[in-house]
DNA sequence: CTGTTAGCGCATTCAA
DNA sequence: TTGAATGCGCTAACAG
């Protein structure tokens, strides 16, 4: 075997035409007799023939490849994500192109860009939306493209595309984990913000503060301190709030990973976690949960999320965008275990 | 913009050729005047004009993708590592297409076939080899005709198969660790050495005995536990050498989760991790850096190897298998803080 | 049900 | 340096 079989030679081995080699092998609306099709499987067996998918993207203008664009392929909620993701692809015969963003939120219209000189079949846009104006427009811009050569798209996110979108109900996770830490006695809030200008972010501190509202308790301008999405934001946010709010009973980090950061920060503090601080995250990531103390956090099943993002996909729908909702679930952990009386 | 401009429409805009567009675009041997080359530009500008990857592909025989197969995209060493290789492939202005395993290592032969059907430029095999050798032959032969085919393959592993590798020094990383715990005063050890055909988990249980020799302490047969390679795989073996050896005073995971797994054993037993029991694990997983105690841990730098896996696949080098090895390091956390005389 | 034929968009040969 | 013509491998009309 040297080069590459092509399926005339497959066909010109089953002595039959080029298209009967075509349907018996890709099977299109054609059927092919019995007899012939077996011929030209076994000719192609024989000569080891793999189908050039360049030659049939030419022809049908995709490929079989769904591109799977993410903020950062090393946070386990994205990880996750490309995992159902993939799981998915694998059972629909896909394969899946990824690319990390590495956070620098301008690059998604550059990799939907990518994925459409690629001629993928579709894209998933997985990673919260921000409040940046003309990069979304410029992003809106190039799906239009992508979907205009006949492309599908999902988000995986906020609403703030004109696409198929799955909303994370990041809102609702956070009012009722406000409402469980009320339950259990906390009342003075500090919460760490993340970034000023991450929908996701925002989403969970507003939730937070409507579902302490709710309890009758209003959270402090000077209680909500903004920082980086990450573990060293979390740590530097708890540090401010510990500097300048030392009497908070209970801190909301928007994310797990600044909820270690915090809890980092309260033990360099000569503080106990939770002792004397408790500490909420959000996310649930896997690897924390066998941490000491257990985290309080929102459970987000990220690799459901994309395999459900692949379904979505694939699933034709051209009847404009729709909208599905995925809700999270609050898990109360030993870094929360009630306030007791103060003094 | 409706459908896609061609190359044609590009040349007729510009009133040239349909050579001297794609000379002018794609920059071949020839070169193109620099008057019409600009036109062409010019033209390719306004028409919004997008190669078609799918054509220039069928003439190249291969197209600008990597592939990349790994075991577990949710598993931070893969994941780092997938990181440091899309980090690499975007400073390339390649794409990456990632295939996940999930542990059935059956799987890695078709994920080969895969990339050779979709005319990939290179593939990655990240992922320890196994001992199963049947397996090994189907693969070495896919990665044949992908590399007949004229595709590049590297490996990121032992030194089982006829391509590239990037070999990661398990051995002597363990066997630095056990010389270090040894040092600290521990004498008798557990190892939870993981899947008995994993070729990594084999390579840290053969280092950390050596290392032990080179110390005058013999690792008895019955204080090696075989399990999964994960968290639960490493609670099970905490718990049966618990249960069967009691009287064990360091134990070595050979995987970070399953050290996180035995911590949660050992717990679940009444035992304090380290005063009654120290672990050591084997990876440095980044989300464990906060872990308390701190787990000791032999660090290996996926996304490095990522980035060094993708420079060398790019690089030609037709004069048989090249191997590069890379080391790792032994970190000391306070979940071996030294024992303390017993009794 | 099967065969013939005409491109898909591009890079590259061969002429000019 | 430029242009005209060819074919990569395949699918989908269009015949039979």
């Amino acid at each position: 075997m040297e080069g590459n079989a092509t399926l005339f030679d497959v066909a010109r081995v089953a002595g039959v035409s080029l298209a009967t080699a075509s349907r018996a092998i890709n099977g299109s609306t054609r059927t092919v007799g019995a007899e012939l099709r077996e011929r030209v499987l076994r000719a192609a067996r024989e000569l080891d023939y793999v189908p050039n998918v360049a030659a049939r993207t030419m022809k049908r203008g995709h490929d079989d490849v769904v591109g799977l664009i993410l903020p950062d392929i090393v946070d386990p909620y994205f990880s996750g994500l490309a995992s159902g993701v993939m799981r998915a692809a694998e059972e629909h015969g896909l394969m899946v192109s990824i690319a990390s963003t590495r956070r620098r939120s301008g690059k998604e219209a550059d990799y939907v860009a990518g994925f459409r000189r690629q001629r993928n079949r579709a894209i998933i846009l997985a990673g919260s939306r921000t409040t940046n104006q003309p990069e979304a427009g410029l992003l809106q811009a190039e799906i239009d493209r992508f979907e205009a050569q006949g492309g599908r798209v999902v988000a995986v996110s906020q609403r703030k595309l004109a696409v198929d979108t799955i909303v994370v109900e990041n809102r609702q996770g956070a009012r009722e984990l406000a409402t469980g830490l009320s339950d259990l006695g906390y009342r003075d809030f500090a919460v760490l913000a993340g970034p000023r200008d991450l929908l996701s972010a925002r989403d969970r501190l507003a939730g937070f503060r409507t579902g302490l509202a709710g309890c009758g308790i209003e959270l402090a301008k000077e209680n909500i301190v903004n920082s980086e999405f990450d573990r060293d934001g979390g740590y530097e946010a708890m540090a401010q709030v510990l500097r300048e709010r030392g009497d908070v009973d209970c801190v909301f980090a928007v994310n797990d990973f600044m909820a270690l950061g915090a809890i980092a920060a309260a033990r360099s503090h000569g503080l106990d976690v939770p002792r004397h601080v408790a500490v909420a995250g959000f996310g649930d990531s896997l690897s924390l949960r066998d941490m000491s103390p257990r985290l309080t956090t929102v459970r987000i099943d990220s690799e459901r999320l994309g395999r459900l993002a692949l379904e979505m996909v694939l699933s034709a729908g051209g009847e404009g965008p729709r909208t599905r909702r995925e809700g999270c679930q609050v898990i109360f952990g030993t870094s929360t275990p009630g306030r007791r009386r103060k003094r």
